[in-house]
DNA sequence: GGAGGAAAGCTTCCATGGAAGACAATATAA
DNA sequence: TTATATTGTCTTCCATGGAAGCTTTCCTCC
């Protein structure tokens, strides 16, 4: 019943044998996270697959989905929901409108902007993988206690906002 | 001193008001997850570039310093220590040997296998850049205090021990 | 010992995304 | 109003990694 030291712990056993000058300890929490990533990206894009979809095209339906009717954003600001550059958001559209899942038209205020809106094939087609995205992540979370889960929760939105406000000048 | 909601809390509440027949709880937790890892890779990252490196090459140089001297492993043993196909390897070997980090010679046993060795540059190379990359370390956890990293350690310990084992099949 | 299968590394092709710049349209300043 | 800066999107080029298949070598079993 013994846990044998997992992958994370080989290897900072590694650096404390060959480095011994340095404290890897940080390795512990970074490293796994960093792994435990991987795997979830992992299983979630197994689902993404299910429908055609990889990781990019997901990200890009779901925040038109969650827009609310009309399902209708710009590419800017897909951009900065789904943290890439514009252009990898114009990527994603072309991919998506090949596909006949999203729009693209020429915004009316503005006449340097443009408004991707999602079609009626899209929005099925992202419910029904949400509903499945959804249902993978509580499978994947399963593996955690409802306390833990809180806890580990708990901690990851502490340290998100002491890592992410970076952005936010005061005016 | 009120915390406006983070951004996964901004997403959640948007997918509860278009779909509240899910429950989008596992979000917050893996949503979290995977942007503390993506800010954390980033900022890993930045140190890495300081010495010319990406971060699969050093991943490779890391792998080899921390085996010990005389700092040589199969290509095969790189692929699954920083685990990434075999494909990977072979160009991320190639860099590294174009910039005289590492040489890559026959092995004696099995003709087939291949002995990728540090050089004394790419010893001393990632001698700084693992330093600096501890320090860094230290600096990106020193958001949390001793005790939420233990519990954050922990946490992530036992839920990878639980997505991770796929492997290791009873003989 | 020879045949078939497995293993190791590499190659090829492809998909994705970043960085930087091009362009058009709009906002701002003089 | 004209000149300048800024914004929003797209384009181009490049870097990286995966998947699948190839070649060589080794292993196993008859």
């Amino acid at each position: 019943m013994e846990q044998p030291l997992d992958h994370v712990a080989r290897i900072q056993a590694a650096w404390r044998r060959e480095r011994p000058d340095l404290d890897v300890a940080p390795q512990g929490v970074i490293g796994r996270l960093h792994r435990v990533a991987t795997l979830l990206t992992h299983e979630l894009c197994a689902v993404y697959a299910r429908y055609g979809l990889g990781e990019g095209e997901f990200d890009v339906l779901a925040a038109l989905r969650r827009a609310g009717a009309p399902y209708e954003r710009a590419p800017g600001e897909l951009a900065a929901h789904t943290m890439v550059t514009t252009g990898a958001v114009t990527k994603r559209i072309d991919r998506l409108e090949r596909a006949g899942l999203v729009t693209r038209r020429a915004a009316t205020e503005d006449r340097r902007g443009r408004v991707v809106a999602l079609t009626g094939a899209g929005r099925e087609l992202i419910d029904r993988a949400f509903a499945d995205h959804i249902r993978n992540e509580h499978e994947l979370l399963a593996a955690l206690d409802p306390a833990e889960a809180a806890q580990l929760e708990a901690l990851l939105t502490g340290w998100l906002a002491r890592l992410e406000p970076p952005a936010a000048p005061a005016p």
